[in-house]
DNA sequence: TTGTATGCGTTATCAG
DNA sequence: CTGATAACGCATACAA
């Protein structure tokens, strides 16, 4: 690839002018402007962004962690940021932590060694340490979306307060009895089990866990239904768990939403094309990105400490048929 | 960020050693390799890769051009490539053209401005020229992944046969009409259409565009069940678009298998949890994602004329109940 | 307006 | 075994 002392040369001019022109700097002769600008042009020239990085200006890269980029979640927050970084003339180095919190330390020596600008993560739930602020500094800034980070720019989805509102709209449509489909110390829990004691319904939220294989869940929904015989409403942790909640009562025969209600989180695109529909609760997914890229490269052009970022957003609750 | 220059003042030691150390050369003092290792660890010693791919050596980064990340088939795509990357030892830069070609142009100029090793593509149809031979040098390796580009290293499904299986797979089924819905100029479309033929159902193969908003996709289907009485056996193009067609029956009362049998293309996960579970083609995608990344590896290491690689990979039909 | 010289952090070549 | 020194491609301060 052509570098800028290799036109200097054609043009018969100081690799200097070269930079001058190509920067867009007005004190250049015309004609000298037009000779150098023919010759990038012939050639194709296309800078060095490693040579102009090094220089120790930026790298317009961003380093983007992501837990699992095959959840269409994750996947249209990715898409999202992509698309706002490049509006904003930055490029994205994607790393896929699978969950793994040991890749996500790896990853985070990865991008400091691409010397990028700044990093976006979704951190690793209940991962490593390496985000909080006691941690080991990260030399760049870096913004938490998705989840809210103590001590860490955090743009993310209220989830308890979204999670209250489930449980209000399932009690409201005559549910008496509940099952969260997901982990105890997710926030969706808390704030789903919190607003059920407050609406009258203590001790009614079961729950269950999704990530132990489908025969594991279809076991638990089994059992449930052996045992009560009340509406129970469902509130499963994702879209996908939803999905697999709502395959199993199909196989059990359990009219949705009559005899049980499900309701999923996300609001991926397949939620409007099931039968029965699923209600779920959608995330401003491009505002998230937009917020989380927007505070990123605040701090990257504006390096005085600014206060930490606590941006929580609000989910809506999509109801369709299935409650 | 500490540098080695900094460590070899730090170690009083030159630089050359700190980079002898740190490289894992043998001849060193292990007194003095104890001392600047130590002092490396200590200040959390990162190399900057910047300064390394400068120099002349392999940037280890590698430019992943996709057309839609939040599809699903491409989002588990990125996620294989991403970890066969990684196990090699690269990282990628990940750029999403939205199906725009200028975008994807513009892309690949910034892919090569970071001077990545190589370049992974999944190209827009129909898109730009500048995958084809004639086209302008890319400076660097690339190869085609899902779509087979003549000419170019491509690792891809071989949709023409694999939509022969389907319409094999429909036609013993009993159907006696199709619909493909999709694009006239898809593999699929030709492979269906001409295995239909062969069949002995020529003119059977209806088409549906499917991107035309989904009212036009029901208006289609709603006329085709007006003008017809026959067991129509549906091919959609891929698992979203065979969801809305579920979508649609359902709606229209059009009972699945008996009435309309759909199958659909890229065998999401979703699939095998709807009522009825989709019936779809597989496509290898670990092993699609593991055989573009080595080939590409392979022209990175080996600069020498290897011939074109032509790689069809074989889709598999995995029957549910929907046909 | 233009050119020269310097440094960014590495690796690599050459002496010692 | 170790230390100078020269690239790599660019931006920029300084000179002319």
């Amino acid at each position: 690839m052509i570098t800028m002392t290799e036109i200097a040369k054609l043009a018969h001019v100081s690799q200097a002018t070269v930079s001058r022109v190509l920067n867009g700097n007005e004190s250049v002769d015309p004609e000298i402007r037009e000779r150098v600008l023919a010759c990038a042009k012939e050639h194709d020239y296309q800078l060095n962004a490693l040579a102009k990085g090094l220089q120790g200006s930026r790298t317009q890269l961003l380093g983007v962690l992501l837990t699992d980029i095959s959840n269409s979640f994750f996947a249209d927050l990715a898409k999202e940021i992509e698309a706002e970084a490049r509006n904003r003339g930055y490029s994205m180095i994607l790393f896929n932590s699978n969950y793994n919190p040991q890749r996500e330390e790896e990853y985070l020596d990865v991008v400091r060694r691409y010397r990028v600008d700044g990093v976006l993560a979704v951190p690793v739930p209940q991962g490593s340490a390496c985000w909080t602020g006691s941690a080991r500094k990260l030399d760049v800034p870096a913004v938490s979306v998705t989840w809210r980070i103590p001590g860490m720019d955090s743009v993310y989805l209220d989830h308890r307060e979204a999670s209250r509102q489930v449980a209000r709209h399932l009690a409201g449509r005559g549910f008496e009895r509940f099952l969260y489909i997901g982990k105890d110390y997710d926030e969706k829990y808390l704030g789903f089990s919190q607003e059920l004691e407050s609406l009258g319904f203590p001790g009614r939220a079961g729950l269950l866990d999704e990530d132990q294989g489908d025969g594991k869940l279809k076991e638990g929904l089994t059992d449930h239904f052996r045992r009560f015989d009340d509406r129970v409403g469902i509130f499963a942790n994702n879209d996908i768990a939803a999905l697999k909640v709502l395959s199993i009562l199909h196989s059990l025969g359990v009219p949705v939403p009559e005899r049980a209600g499900v309701i999923g989180f996300d609001d991926t695109y397949m939620g409007r094309y099931l039968s029965p529909s699923l209600s779920s609760v959608s995330q401003p997914i491009e505002r998230m990105a937009q917020e989380a890229v927007s505070r990123l490269l605040l701090r990257i052009e504006i390096p005085e400490a600014l206060p930490v970022l606590d941006l929580p957003l609000k989910g809506i609750l999509q109801i369709r048929e299935s409650t």
